[in-house]
DNA sequence: GCCTTATATGCAACATATTGCATATGATCC
DNA sequence: GGATCATATGCAATATGTTGCATATAAGGC
């Protein structure tokens, strides 16, 4: 007789599923609501496109995570308005309680940075030049959250405590990239290298 | 008749095949040596299990961007020594030269800190606990190899430079991470909130 | 009038990633 | 003596994500 180890439920990451558990436990909602809602705070974090968003609704509902209320309207499609279960709040606790799995952070952008010496650099400059605009504009979009939460009198709850501190996650990451896109245009235009410790 | 706007070519994303092709660029190998070099350097910004290499080298020998020549060996199993060939340079080159999709940074993690409030603290700080560990000791090496490579004398290649800049998104990543951890748990301990701007 | 955007849901095909399993030998750990 | 690790490659099933397309109405821009 042997015996094996015991193994850690493998479990899928099923991150997607449960972000939208978040959002509804939040406030209820339509599959399209979702996919707005997936823009702004979560969507820092987790991002979906509504086809996905829909088919991941479908199978909360086969489990039973999630039920909707179907609303005809006249001169608009039908709605499914969505809410969580109890079965689902539980669900959600579960994961939130559970063992992070190693996370990876596969950025195909940082690969072609990596690799630039292999390409020309007119193509690559472009694209740097734009993802700076870009990060800068939205950049501003944060701190404008930042500085509106820090604008707030009175207590701050929990919640609200979180959703700030992942907020200023999302900022310096934001910095960094456009730390990083700097020193790399600096390098390709000018042969600069830092000098010092970053 | 009606004109249709030009479509950009869709194409798939290919990171991991390309990511691929720059290790065999800088280095011919097995598959199993590739799944070793995916631990340091350009792994920080890609992964793949070795299961998913083997794929994709098979993939890419049916493209004819990388070729193998077959090893016997008497006491250990036969390996494919994989090199790039002058159509995967090419492959490459246009990759590298491609625009960049839109990111998404995708991280469970994030989605369960961001929704710690509900969920009981007790998990959730140990997990905060484990990754702060994991997380200093990955800095660690980090650093050690920024100062190796600041210790350098002489030129420095395009090359070495790219992956020094790289090396320091993923110092300031980091520490970025890092200091979310301390402050989510500040705030789940003590209830403390930064009153400043990150 | 035509095009785009917003509202609202969804199927199908394909691409990518994860998990478990299979095979085979030699070395090292306990 | 058995377990684990390193070497070396791979199949199969499942999970997750992307892309293209389909449907239907109303509002607003050109």
């Amino acid at each position: 007789m042997q015996y094996v180890a015991y193994k850690a439920a493998p479990e899928p990451a099923m991150s997607l599923k449960n972000a939208i558990l978040v959002l509804l436990e939040g406030k209820p909602g339509t599959g399209y609501d979702l996919a707005q809602r997936f823009r702004g705070g979560i969507g820092q974090f987790w991002t979906a496109s509504h086809q996905q968003i829909y088919q991941e609704l479908k199978a909360l509902g086969q489990d039973g995570l999630v039920e909707f209320e179907l609303q005809e309207q006249a001169s608009r499609p039908d709605r499914k308005h969505y809410r969580i279960t109890a079965p689902g709040r539980a669900a959600l606790k579960d994961w939130l309680e559970a063992g992070w799995k190693p996370e990876r952070l596969n950025s195909a952008a940082l690969v072609r940075i990596y690799a630039a010496y292999l390409a020309d650099q007119g193509p690559v400059l472009a694209e740097i030049e734009r993802n700076l605009e870009e990060n800068r504009a939205k950049l501003d979009e944060y701190l404008a959250q930042e500085a509106s939460h820090l604008a707030r009198t009175g207590r701050t709850s929990r919640r609200q405590a979180l959703v700030y501190v992942s907020l200023r996650f999302g900022i310096r990451h934001l910095r960094n990239w456009l730390e990083l896109l700097a020193e790399v245009r600096a390098l390709l235009t000018e042969g600069r290298v830092p000098d010092r410790p970053a």
